[in-house]
DNA sequence: CCACGATCATTTGCCTACCAATGATCCGGC
DNA sequence: GCCGGATCATTGGTAGGCAAATGATCGTGG
């Protein structure tokens, strides 16, 4: 649950005039939209890490477990593409849920390509638990907000997405 | 500039009844807040990375020379909660600006267990160029969005920080 | 039929990001 | 003075995340 915050330490005493950086002239890194989302994100992998501790999952292992369950039988790449990951980042992520048993691999011998992937009983298991869990995880990264601050926030980031 | 976007293939066809995951009711993996936060972060890193192919610097590694540079001297561990990173990863990301000679590292005489950062003169320089980029990156970033939605997502993500 | 471009998956390299453990040092209380 | 808790920094391990390069395969156009 903890992440590294901005609690720590008063502030320093240092000026600008101490360190000759004049030019930064109103630039707060801290207000930036990239420094918050950085921030918002490390706060949500710390809940979910904690509220996934029963099943095991990392946010991206989860997505993918979804997914999967979702669909039946999907190609890796395609899963990527369904889940916002690389080619690179899926085949890592999939190589563990398969070492889990969680998904299967078989190959497509119409397109020998291919890495066909299909969930396994034990994932579709998992994944309707973890499910259950997750809601708790959205509800918890969003307690912060109001209803209507809520739905404000995931209509805005699906704008920049 | 290119992020692992959604945008790629068609719908699978297939159906819950054909994966047999009816379990997973009405709940959308892409509307949840992790996953958006997640993708938002994806596409803003990219856009981070374009703007600042000049100074070549990543995020984290800009908003701990920003911070040097404007308090002038700090301690290593200290630059990490100002910036958000734990001791393990503003190691990493300190080094390498060292290595590049944008920070320098002395010790404090005082207190032989700290590392004290400070910007050189070539830091300085490059930070001040490097905020000119930031300010385009965060435009960039913030486009699809109306000023008023602007306001909004930034408060609303400094809430859930 | 074959050559070329596109797609699929993998690997390597680099960078964040965290946890846990370690060793050095500091400091407060006794 | 010293002992124990706290802090500082580093290291090793695991996991995203992307770029770039590679090799296999597919499909289409000539």
């Amino acid at each position: 649950m903890r992440y590294p915050g901005l609690h720590g330490d008063p502030p320093s005493i240092a000026s600008e005039a101490a360190s000759g950086a004049a030019a930064l002239d109103g630039y707060v890194v801290e207000d930036q939209v990239g420094f918050l989302l950085r921030r918002a994100n490390q706060r949500h992998t710390a809940i979910f890490q904690d509220g996934m501790a029963g099943a095991d999952l990392t946010p991206t292992q989860f997505t993918a477990l979804i997914k999967v369950s979702e669909i039946g039988r999907v190609t890796q790449n395609h899963l990527g593409r369904l889940t916002a990951m690389d080619p690179a980042t899926i085949q890592g992520v999939v190589r563990r849920l398969i070492d889990r048993e969680l998904v299967s691999r078989t190959t497509d011998p119409l397109d020998r390509r291919t890495v066909v992937l299909a969930p396994t009983q034990a994932g579709l298991a998992l994944a309707a638990d973890a499910v259950v869990a997750a809601r708790r995880i959205t509800d918890a990264t969003l307690d912060p907000l109001t209803q209507q601050e809520q739905h404000q926030l995931v209509a805005l980031l699906r704008k920049i997405s």
